[in-house]
DNA sequence: ATTTATAATTATTGATGCAAAATATAGTTT
DNA sequence: AAACTATATTTTGCATCAATAATTATAAAT
């Protein structure tokens, strides 16, 4: 039996983590059935914070609710993950032009400091990811619109359904630098337009490399 | 007594949109709490698939889950509104950009004849509004990106929570039309950029006159 | 009189049970 | 042999029930 301990989030919350991560790692397929019974008893839960937790999966995008049917992992198709790819960088675009007009010099260090700890995680990919995600995150909240960010998020999501889940090839931690320090140098000159561009430009790289 | 209704829907999607046409006439006031108990006896239904309904809307962002103290109307400032309005105009305008390029002559056909039925509705407040509405959602919809689509729409629920809940502001009927107009010729152009900067600055006049 | 602690009430959260619906399987008929 | 119908099993979806947590009110002590 458990230990008492304090929950902080709700449990169909928690579940809902549980059941991301899973589908991520795969072991729910994509396309699959999930069997609410069989999960419940396996988590020793019962089904009422589950179905609750899918039907957040389902707004999020990762499951589909069918009547009567139940919940299925969403497939993504290859144009599914274009599109989403398209969404997140005209946001994330717009986001770095906005940080480049409205940050104050503290936040446009911080991004500096980051910056410069990328430069320095080049030969450790795992290290490099982390931070590269971390200066995308942190970008997002200097512009400061909690509407894009849990967009962002959910979109942020639905790409990981992908198998070559990568907004962040291996192969191109090179280009990837350069691209970042392009971004750094319009957003230090305050250009709302370069760094957007660049921005975007970023991310249709991306792209490329993952299809 | 209720008819034995055959139920094309989940309870709980049918309770969401009950509760969404409730929080939008603001018979359910922002921040205001919601009786979960009150709410089930006065439908005449259990409060599971009520929670469950609340929970989608809460993602939707129209509600706000409180750790251990239910649900409450969430309440949009002025800042939100500005905010939801400026991912609006981001999405519609790259979405008008897509449909420069990518429709087909028949796609533009339609926009066109909708846009035609815009002009001559300019007397008519109520049909302007509504065809208005059918043009934005066609444009969407030949732009043809599912996820931008959801996205728009959420985003779109939540700026209905606003008083002054207007994409479109009475006295704009003309300017709004001149837009639409300036659009439709970029449009026919097939001009992706002027069509994107028309879309937004209809979007920017249109915050300036909500303001 | 004010503050703190305890108790009671109220409401959310999780579990269990039941009914309706859909699918699959088996049997019968053409 | 194939197709259709009926029955049985599986599973969703809704309701009821129990327990936990939080808030409020009351009482006592400083």
């Amino acid at each position: 039996m458990a230990a008492v301990s304090l929950t902080p989030r709700a449990l169909y919350e928690e579940v809902a983590e549980l059941l991301r991560q899973r589908i991520f790692s795969r072991e729910l397929a994509p396309g699959s059935w999930i069997d609410e019974l069989k999960l419940a008893e396996e988590y020793g839960i019962s089904r009422t914070p589950l179905r609750e937790a899918l039907k957040v999966l389902a707004t999020e995008g990762l499951v589909t609710m069918k009547v009567r049917r139940g919940a299925y992992v969403t497939e993504v198709s290859e144009r599914d993950l274009a599109d989403v790819y398209h969404l997140l960088s005209l946001l994330e675009s717009d986001a770095a032009g906005v940080v480049a007009t409205q940050a104050t010099d503290a936040q446009l260090k911080e991004l500096q400091t980051l910056h410069r700890d990328l430069e320095k995680a080049v030969t450790n990919r795992e290290r490099f990811f982390q931070i590269n995600e971390a200066f995308h995150m942190r970008l997002l909240e200097i512009a400061n619109n909690r509407w894009r960010d849990q967009m962002v998020a959910d979109l942020r999501k639905v790409m990981k359904l992908n198998r070559h889940n990568s907004l962040l090839k291996s192969g191109r931690i090179e280009e990837s630098l350069a691209e970042h320090r392009a971004i750094m140098e319009a957003l230090t000159a305050r250009d709302a337009e370069a760094t957007a561009l660049r921005m975007r430009e970023h991310f249709r790289n991306g792209l490329e490399a993952a299809a």
